[in-house]
DNA sequence: TTACTATTGTAACAATTTATTACAATAATA
DNA sequence: TATTATTGTAATAAATTGTTACAATAGTAA
């Protein structure tokens, strides 16, 4: 059903502007066929961890971002077309993580009812009911400058806290889990995390982030001192105003 | 070339054995197309880290060992099996590593040539000379055990030190060096060296490994006392004989 | 047998890093 | 102006890592 949906949304906004692209014909034939994206996209809120999710018409089918690869397009560059479409972003912060290629990670069989419901007629051998290797990126972006983008297909784009992810398609929920790994893996030798921060936030925040994405409490002295250490952090000398304590300062992340 | 080998090495393993597979036809349709796998298979030997190479019929032609996945085939299985068709091993550690998908990593006009050279008539939107998408895995694997194995194809499959590659097509150099990046980063984390020793070792040849593949000299007794405090060596009782200076012990890895 | 050599195994200590405790500073509130 | 909760960081303890040193020993050659 997802590749269904991305489907659709293909052939809609062929139907917008035919101009506009080149596409030889209306069966999505400029696409790679059995090669997908799926963007597991990252943000920080409320201090919690958050994924963005499609949500298909009104129905409880949820499916992470994805898209398909255009024939004389890079991996990269549809990874962040994908990405750019669903969040508004341009400068955009993605890691490929991993391929899945199970040879049945995905039934055809509810894709060809579905497509026969709306009217589509797919041939026994047509592209979308083959096999799909779908390669994993995540993206990290600032939660306050996303606007998530639904499209004429999935009339929902919204943010999920990764403890209250509803039930997702196929095996949208390995994804998950993987990529969450990989970014726990990249978090101590990239620098990461920052991707994840708005432009100014205390060291609280900062802690906050790394803990939810450890899972682990971190000491706050010890946490300070070593992110202080790195030298990757201007103080500036504003200040947040808040509760009844002493105030903290605001950074933001330099280089 | 190299897809066109991969090709050519798909046909003639057809003509062997036509009943033992159930391709729909001889142009290779029962592979994934725009895929492809591309492993870079480590050894170590005489203190150096080398690649297993395939070389092209008498001429210098070098690339990866590599090969196309079956459309009822897993991808992890499709990447055992080109490295198990190589080294005739079983038991493989395998990672994937990155996936290479430039839109023109590969220039076809040069296999088009080779394929008529070769008497075969390509149509203008074969296969194989689309666009291929290639999934990087390495391996590490005992050198000992292994046996390089060329087919009727490349007539050569041997190993090369690490500083001492021959040229290779298409974007092969940058798989190996990105294949070597995820192999140094992955060496902290995971135990993953262990799967370069054979069976017994000192501690020598152990600091050897980490010293290549770091590409840094490592002070012995640190290394020494790292090492025995992961607990993950069983000192052998029996000791090396060699030259004019106390023998070392031999460890092997347990667990 | 007995020096001599080169290398091994590890102790000992130094330097550095990380973990933990403690406490003064301070923004809001009452 | 005292109270409160939280911040920034100093001080110390514990653990880890880096470095030097040296006894142990397998071979070689007198």
């Amino acid at each position: 059903m997802f590749i269904f949906t991305k489907y659709l949304s293909y052939r809609i906004k062929h139907m917008d502007n035919r101009k506009e692209k080149n596409e030889s014909d209306a069966a999505g034939s400029d696409y790679m066929h059995g090669l997908a994206i799926d963007a597991v996209i990252f943000g920080f809120h409320d201090h919690q961890l958050k994924v963005l999710l499609m949500q298909y018409k009104r129905s409880n089918i949820y499916a992470l971002p994805g898209g398909f690869i255009h024939k004389e397009e890079n991996l990269e560059d549809a990874a962040h077309r994908v990405v750019s479409e669903r969040t508004g972003l341009t400068d955009i912060y993605l890691e490929q993580f991993h391929v899945f290629g199970d040879a049945h990670r995905a039934d055809p069989a509810p894709l060809r009812s579905i497509m026969m419901a709306n009217g589509f007629e797919p041939g026994e051998n047509h592209w979308l009911l083959q096999r799909f290797v779908s390669i994993g990126y995540y993206a990290l972006v600032d939660f306050t400058k996303v606007t998530p983008m639904p499209d004429r297909i999935f009339d929902g784009c919204n943010w999920y806290g990764l403890n209250d992810i509803p039930p997702l398609m196929q095996d949208h929920e390995t994804i998950v889990k993987k990529a969450l790994e990989s970014l726990r893996t990249n978090l101590d030798n990239k620098l990461v995390a920052f991707n994840l921060m708005p432009e100014e936030f205390t060291m609280n925040d900062l802690q906050a982030l790394y803990e939810t994405i450890l899972d682990k409490k971190l000491l706050r002295p010890a946490f300070q001192r070593k992110i202080l250490s790195l030298n990757i952090l201007q103080r500036i000398a504003k200040k947040w105003t808040g509760g009844a304590h002493k105030a903290p300062y605001l950074y933001k992340f330099i280089r």
